[in-house]
DNA sequence: ACCACCCTTGGCACTCAGTGCTGTCGATCA
DNA sequence: TGATCGACAGCACTGAGTGCCAAGGGTGGT
């Protein structure tokens, strides 16, 4: 976040960055992470930062708002991803895709975000305050998933479950990911938990069944102490490739 | 939560309830509902009940603890019966249970949860205490979960999920409940949307996951268009490795 | 160049939540 | 009767957040 993004006029759609913004949120951060968060008073900030008290309040609503500056602009792609969906697409698709932009978000800043996270870790405010933040973003999967199952029985149930579920198989890989230091694939792991739940809710549509549907259809059957390199020459030769 | 409890010495195991608690709790009712939350001062409140500013600090930690007085209980209830819970018995029908304790302090007392549920529907900063408060009722069902599922491959991710999942269900037929005014039968609600998600986790979906788990092998199917790196995941998957 | 205008910023004063400390009252026990 | 302990009230203080107003610095119009 403390990367430099356009501090005079800005081109994009987004109503401009102000410069005073990024150094109020370089100045929090680094009072938060030397004293700790607690430890740390706006007037704090706004010394380090050399403007005057008032104007942080002008940027951040509140203290702990300073903690998650670029949340408010991803929730609105995340509306206008889901907005542009069409009907004909697979609609929880569309929303492990939109979960799939918070990740990209995070995976931006790597280190700011790993900083953030061991802050949320230990300050319980910070922590509400991040759930109120991830319950928007399932409130939006949500909402979006509702109209999509509004004809079906159950179609309210569904949707905030799937919602849920996709949000908490994010945030699982994501953690871990966070945990690790923000070093590796991030996406990797995303996918996989995403797939995970999406398997789960799309029993009709199950990876065995779905191949079935399709002529070019390969099985392999194989003993579970069968060495690795085994099974994948296997089913490399299977698929006719290798 | 304004029903008279025992005022004197408490027989129960529970460590006796002050009167004072429940003067504070019901003057603040009375006040946050004919002028609003945030329109209430502390000073409000203890003038109305009669006791000194000081002593609303000593029962509640916060101002937001005085609508959900009685949540850490619950949470210690639901904590115990998990503690109780068997190797034996499922897992997820367990955590349903668990949730239903949830359900069954709201329904004791109706109108209370009614007029709490007007509260926090209008306000935002108790709309982000109870996401907090939810969160470790997810967490404690989470928890327990993990341990259940530790052998599993992404036990966690699948403990972290289902938990959210009984929850997010368990939630959603509250507020219908709620939103009807506290009338009819709850628990009927509650049922159907815990066995909406009971059963979508508790039969093996995925054929290969489940040949992991019970038998020495493994089918695939898979395209002959799936990538390779995919279907290398997938069998891993399949094994129980990765 | 000058002025009117508007937007941003800073500073001040205020409310209110939450904390630490002290004194007091009443009950219990030696 | 006197000492002790716990609950309570009152007071003073910190810090977050808000409303208000004045000063500064661009910008457009004349």
């Amino acid at each position: 976040m403390t990367a430099a993004r356009d501090t005079s006029s800005e081109t994009s759609a987004t109503p401009a960055k102000p410069a005073m913004r990024d150094a109020l949120v370089a100045a929090a951060f680094q009072l938060f992470l030397e004293r700790g968060y607690e430890q740390t008073t706006i007037d704090d900030i706004v010394a380090l930062a050399g403007v005057g008290r008032r104007s942080f309040f002008r940027y951040f609503p509140s203290k702990e708002d300073v903690v998650f500056p670029d949340h408010e602009q991803c929730l609105a792609d995340m509306t206008a991803l889901l907005e542009a969906s069409e009907d004909g697409d697979d609609a929880v698709a569309r929303v492990c895709d939109a979960a799939r932009l918070v990740l990209r978000m995070y995976a931006e800043n790597p280190v700011f975000s790993v900083q953030r996270y061991q802050l949320t870790k230990k300050v319980p405010g910070l922590r509400t305050y991040e759930l109120s933040v991830v319950w928007r973003y399932e409130r939006t999967l949500a909402e979006y998933l509702r109209a999509r199952f509004s004809a079906r029985r159950d179609g309210t149930l569904r949707a905030d479950v799937i919602a849920s579920a996709v949000v908490t198989a994010h945030n699982h890989a994501l953690r871990a990911w966070l945990r690790a230091g923000g070093e590796g694939d991030a996406t990797a792991g995303v996918d996989h938990a995403l797939d995970y739940v999406a398997r789960a809710w799309t029993p009709e549509q199950s990876p065995a069944a779905e191949a079935a549907e399709e002529d070019e259809v390969v099985i392999v059957i194989t003993k579970r102490s069968t060495p690795m390199w085994r099974v994948v020459r296997d089913v490399e030769a299977g698929l006719g490739r290798g």
